[in-house]
DNA sequence: CTGAAAGCGCTAACAG
DNA sequence: CTGTTAGCGCTTTCAG
C-alpha cells in the first residue's frame, strides 16, 4: 500500500504489534499457539503493510527454497514447452515453484547456469544433460540435492533419467521405411556429440543392417552445429543435390526436420514421390504441411510427468534412493502422407 | 571432489588454511591485500573441496542476487523463444543470469510466480503483464527492483515498457488487405482481456472504417479462452461455415493463426482463392505452408534487446528514472501467397 | 596484512 | 501463550 522503499520485516511488525519476532514468525507460519487477537492483530498489520518473507532469509535459515530448478537446452521449441506446463503443474500442487533456465547447448553456459541454482537456490532439478556437465551434476547430487535428468542421460554415472527410448524408436521407423519399399534412406543429424544423438543414430545404422540394405557413410550427413538457418538449409541442399537416388530421408531431430522440409521445398522436389522423409519430434509443422510429414513423436507428457513424480517423491522423501531409476519410454510413429505405404 | 555430504563453508576453509574467515572471504572475492601465500593455500583448499558460496547467503546479506526473472505467458511458443536468446546473451554480459517463469495467462499463477521471484531472488524482472497484476507490479516497484513490461503495458501505471505497435501494425495490415481488393474481412481473436488484443481490434475497427467497409459485428468471432485446440478448431470451423461471405480472415494471434490454418484446411478451402489469411506474429509454419502465409511479423530482436538493456541501465544506476520510457515498436508485415495483391 | 565481531531476516529450541 | 536467543553463511567495518 504505502510506497515504503524498504521492504517490512518481521521485526518491523513485531515493533508495530508490541509483539515479539517469535510471536510475528508463529503466526505468519502458523505454528505455535497464538491467542486469536494478537494473531489478528498480527495478520493485519503484516498484510496491511504488504510483508512478505525474505526468501533468501527463509532459504538461508531451513535450507529449503520450495523451487524446482528446471534446466533445458532451449527455452521455446514445442518439446520443453509441452514438457513445462505439465511439470509447473504438477509442481504448484505440491506446493513448488519452477524456474527455468537454459543451456543452448553450451557447456560453459551450463555450468554457470548449474553454479547460478545451486546453493538453496532451488531444491531439486530437472535437467537435460549434456556432454561436459557430468561432474557439475555428480556435484549437486554429492551435496544432498536431487536430480533427475531427461531427454539424455550420463552412460558412465549414476543418475536417474527419464526419456523416449531413442534407439527402438528409430529402429522401428526406418524398419517401416524398408517395408515400405524404400531403399536408399539418408540420415541427416546435428554435428552434437550428444548420446540420445548417439543412440538415434545407431537404430538407424542397426535397422539399414537388419533391412538389407547396404551400409553407407555418405549417407548420413552431419550439419554443422552451431549454422545459422540459412546455412543449415544451404549444406541439407547441397548434401541432397549430391545424392539424387536418396529415396527417403530421415532427420534426427524436430529442427532439422524443420529446415530439411525447407531445404526440399526449395529444390522443388515432391513429397513423397521424389523424395520420402520422416523427422524426430513431431510439431505443428509437420502435421499440417501437405501432405503431412510423418514423425517419431516423443511421449513428451509421460516423460514429464514420470521426471516431476520422480523429483517430488525424492524431495519428500530424503532417503528414498532413486539413482537406480531409469526409464526408456516408447515413442509412436506417426505415419503421415510424407512416405508412402 | 569428496563427497562431502553437506557444502563447504567459508568456515571450513578457514579453519583448514589456518585463517580467518574475512581473509577467506577476501580473497575469495578478491578484495582487501592478503598475501600471494595465503591466498594461494585458500584458493587451492577451495577449489580442491569444490566452494561455492551460498547464494542465500550472499543475497541476505548484500541484497543483491545478481539474476534477472524473466516473466511469461508461456514458456515454449517461438516469440519469447527468440526474445529469451537475445536477453540470456545480453544478460549474461552484464554478469547477470536469468531464470524464466510462466504465468499460463492465470493471474493466481502470475501472483504466485511473482510472490516467488520477489525478496532479493531476483534484482530486476522483465515481465508479461496482464490485467490482475498491476497492484503485484507497483509493489515490487515500490520495493525498489525495477520492471519492464514487454509485449504489453498497463495503461493506468508509469513501469516503462516496450512492445509491438499493436495498432498501427493491424491497422495497417487490414488496410493492405482492403487495397487488394478484399471487402469482407472477418476477425478472430482470444477472448482475452488484455491491452494488446484490445488495441489489434482496435487497429482492425479503425482500418475497417477507414476503408470505408461497413463494420459488422458477426465479423468478429472471440475464441474462448481455455478451450482445448480441437475445440477452438471446432469453433473457428464453425465461424467461417456461418459466414460463407467472408473473403479473408485475420488472427489475432499466432496461435489462433496456426488453429485457423487447420480449420481452413479441414474445411478445404483454397487459400488465397475461397479464403484469404492473415496471422499476428510469424512462425515456420507460415513461412512454409503452401503458398504461405501473410503475417505481422513482430520485431522480436528489438524487443528484446531494448528491454534488456533498459532494465540493465537501471540495474546499473539506482537513480535512473526509466518510468517514462516507454516503447512501441513497428512491425513488418510479411506478404505472402495467401493474399493477393 | 589479518582477525573479531556485527548483522542481513528468519526459524526454532528453550525459558518463562 | 509469548519472549529471548542462537545461528544459518556471508560481507564489511573497525582494530590491531
Amino acid at each position: 500500500m504505502a510506497d515504503n522503499k524498504k521492504k517490512i520485516s518481521i521485526k518491523d511488525i513485531a515493533k508495530l504489534t508490541n509483539t515479539s519476532i517469535t510471536t510475528v514468525s508463529f503466526v505468519i507460519n502458523g505454528k505455535g499457539r497464538i491467542s486469536n487477537e494478537i494473531k489478528k492483530k498480527v495478520l493485519d498489520v503484516a498484510t496491511k503493510n504488504g510483508y512478505e518473507p525474505n526468501r533468501m532469509a527463509v532459504g538461508l535459515r531451513t535450507g529449503v527454497s520450495k523451487v524446482i530448478g528446471l534446466i533445458v537446452e532451449t527455452i521455446g521449441g514445442p518439446f520443453f514447452g509441452a514438457m513445462a506446463k505439465v511439470i509447473e503443474e504438477e509442481a504448484e500442487k505440491a506446493g513448488y515453484g519452477v524456474i527455468y533456465c537454459s543451456t543452448n547447448n553450451n557447456v560453459q553456459t551450463g555450468k554457470n547456469v548449474i553454479k547460478m541454482l545451486s546453493n538453496q537456490l532451488v531444491d531439486g532439478y530437472i535437467v537435460t544433460p549434456m556432454k561436459g556437465l557430468e561432474s557439475d551434476i555428480e556435484n549437486i547430487v554429492n551435496n544432498g540435492k536431487p536430480v533427475v535428468l531427461i531427454d539424455g542421460y550420463f552412460p558412465d554415472l549414476n543418475i536417474p533419467h527419464v526419456l523416449v527410448d531413442n534407439y527402438n524408436s528409430v529402429f522401428n521407423a526406418i524398419k517401416s521405411l524398408i517395408t515400405s519399399g524404400y531403399k536408399s534412406i539418408a540420415y541427416v543429424t546435428p554435428d552434437l556429440d550428444l548420446v540420445q544423438l548417439e543412440e538415434r543414430i545407431t537404430g538407424y545404422r542397426d535397422a539399414v543392417k537388419a533391412g538389407g540394405l547396404k551400409e553407407d557413410n555418405k549417407l548420413i550427413f552431419k550439419v554443422p552445429f552451431g549454422s545459422d538457418k540459412e546455412n543449415a538449409i544451404a549444406s541439407i541442399k547441397d548434401f541432397l543435390k549430391k545424392n539424387k537416388k536418396v529415396e527417403a530421408v530421415f532427420f534426427s531431430t524436430n529442427y532439422l526436420g524443420s529446415m530439411g522440409l525447407q531445404a526440399i521445398n526449395e529444390l522443388k522436389l515432391g513429397i513423397p514421390d521424389d523424395i520420402a522423409m520422416v523427422s524426430f519430434d513431431d510439431n505443428e509443422l509437420f502435421e499440417l504441411y501437405p501432405p503431412g510429414i510423418t514423425a517419431v513423436k516423443q511421449p513428451t507428457y509421460q516423460i514429464a510427468k514420470s521426471a516431476i513424480d520422480l523429483l517430488l517423491s525424492r524431495l519428500h522423501d530424503d532417503k528414498l534412493d532413486i539413482s537406480e531409476i531409469k526409464m526408456q519410454i516408447p515413442a509412436d510413429l506417426v505415419v503421415r502422407g510424407s512416405t508412402k505405404n
